[in-house]
DNA sequence: TTACTGTACTGACACGCGCAACTGACGCGT
DNA sequence: ACGCGTCAGTTGCGCGTGTCAGTACAGTAA
């Protein structure tokens, strides 16, 4: 908490070599700063003569010149980042691939992509101070409290990815596809009766009610019964218990979607301690294709969402938003597809 | 790439209140901004009474004033930003895992903790411009043109966790410890030939050269045979393959240390294929424990990183740093443990 | 000659902050 | 009365930008 890093800005080296400023530049090339300034963010409505920004240009790159961004964020009042805030519940590879994803399509937007881990516990409010990103991207919707302190900060822009159903602010990606996509597939295979294997983890909620909802809708739109849904534990006896609790019920259930790719693996393990085979006895369809599920036994039937679309259409929001512009409109159920193995 | 967002400050919104400065809090408390800022920072050498101190959190409560960090950076010429820079491989719980406990190892000291995933292909050096960090880490040794640049844009220090064979400012997390005691374990349990499940993705090299090596010095220490590496891919298939090879050699390997957990799944999954019993017939254990290896079938015996305490030795060595204080010494064995389970 | 227009460029300010240097008032010993 | 030290603050500079308003000059028209 304390701030216990000297701040003398040298640290022990002592002389460090200042960095090269707008204002060398301009010594260098015998121009005032204010012409370098136009030529380097080649300013509208200000004409530059070829020779002149070529001189511009050579003095930078002979000093290596690049400019602060603490003092163009204290001028013009925002920053290129965006920051991501990580949600409290341990992430995977899926959170991995969207990083990524959403690193390099806001790149192209010309913004700068960081994500935060919310430290569990701490206040969330202590992040923004240190960045001053020109948006907040969240997972959950912030409750009121933060929004007011994030508004206060000077942020201009909060997007929640999840949980639209509580707020306004929220992008509402279409998770319940996911959900759907499980069902139907193990609906044409035959299966009428569906069970749902929720998680143990709490902190997954917002994650896990639109995809468990999606689940619901197929079932009724394809007149199936109810999804018999059982809370499944990422141990082998605790979902050994679930397994069994399926196929006692009355009338059984065959088919499993599960909340994500691991509760699908302890299914499985679940089912192999009762020696119920998959997909004979029972069939399970898994969400995120994690690496572990191609490797699974058997190998786990899963439901993939499209990291590079999503991560554009989001990319694509946060941008027209920050300009001011209308959102574009929701990606359509394409960006969900299912992953055939042999699991169901 | 080209900026294409504007950069008014005001956004469409217009007349955005402006939010509130040092200034506003010293108008507001009657004082001058010096004494306001001495009050805040509590700035050593300075005395200022009590009552006095009162009105300015008074004022600055009341405004909601937080500090402009541009501002602060652009003055002190660092920022409290600690920037991480995530590999290009595909980053799973483990990374996730250190995100979560170096985020908050670093907030203990007053450091802000982000990271930002190197977008694959493109070059690296524009990530530091828009944060100005006062440290940046990385997981391999950067080549010397990134480091000169690196230093041209006037980060103080980077660090990088691993691959200290090659260079000099590495921190040499002791990664062989991990295939130390895999080796080791199975040693224990009587395995006098192992094997060595080597990864198929040549992105994690600088990772699995010094697990693979901590095998190899196990193993010579306890008086085994040299480990039989093999390549094995994270497919059923192709781990079957190395699985068959393993078997067929004379004599036949009985332990395995594999790369990673999920490498070990593969070779779980590659015994099954041949119906050959783990641990019966052939023991596995992986490394990192991520979640899908206590449901994996058998449940996965694996190595586990203390991620607490080595989060607490990377943050202590780069604050040591940047006070320009030495390094605290190298975490010793006990940073890694046997999480024992069913496969080996 | 003067007035005007466009080109090519410059001077100076403000952004919000930390901190060194200064000021004015008071108490106290001589 | 004078010097000195302490208290309780304040004035003012500079960090590196982006940009507005302005200037010097050449060219053209009246």
């Amino acid at each position: 908490m304390a701030r216990e890093v000297n701040t003398d800005g040298a640290g022990r080296t002592g002389q460090r070599r200042r960095r090269p400023t707008a204002a060398d530049v301009a010594r260098t090339a015998g121009l005032s700063r204010a012409t370098v300034s136009y030529v380097l963010n080649d300013t509208p409505h200000q004409v530059i003569p070829e020779r002149t920004r070529q001189r511009v240009f050579a003095a930078a790159a002979e000093l290596g010149y690049s400019p602060s961004v603490a003092a163009r964020a204290l001028r013009s009042g925002r920053s290129d980042v965006v920051l991501l805030l990580l949600p409290d519940w341990p992430i995977g590879p899926t959170v991995g691939q969207l990083l990524e994803e959403l690193s390099t399509a806001l790149a192209e937007h010309g913004l700068t992509f960081v994500a935060h881990p919310r430290s569990a516990g701490r206040p969330v409010s202590d992040v923004w101070k240190a960045i001053t990103p020109a948006a907040v991207v969240t997972f959950e919707e912030l409750d009121d409290i933060e929004t007011k302190k994030l508004q206060a900060a000077g942020i201009e822009l909060t997007v929640a990815l999840f949980g639209g159903l509580r707020g306004p602010r929220a992008m509402d990606i279409p998770e319940q596809r996911t959900g759907r996509l499980q069902a139907e597939h193990l609906a044409i295979a035959g299966h009428r009766h569906l069970g749902y294997a929720w998680p143990d983890d709490p902190r997954v909620l917002t994650f896990a009610e639109p995809r468990l909802a999606g689940v619901r809708q197929a079932c009724a739109d394809l007149g199936l019964a109810e999804p018999h849904v059982l809370t499944v534990p990422l141990t082998p006896n605790g979902a050994a218990e679930a397994v069994r609790a399926w196929q006692a019920a009355e009338p059984a259930v065959t088919g499993i979607c599960a909340y994500n790719d691991e509760v699908a693996l302890a299914v499985l393990a679940g089912a192999r301690q009762h020696g119920i085979d998959v997909p004979g006895d029972i069939a399970v369809v898994g969400a995120d294709n994690i690496p572990a599920a191609a490797i699974a036994i058997p190998p786990l039937t899963t439901v993939q969402p499209d990291m590079q679309a999503l991560s554009d259409y989001i990319a694509d929001t946060i941008v027209r938003k920050l300009n001011g512009r209308p959102s574009p409109k929701r990606p359509g159920s394409d960006i969900h597809s299912v992953i055939r193995r042999d699991s169901a």
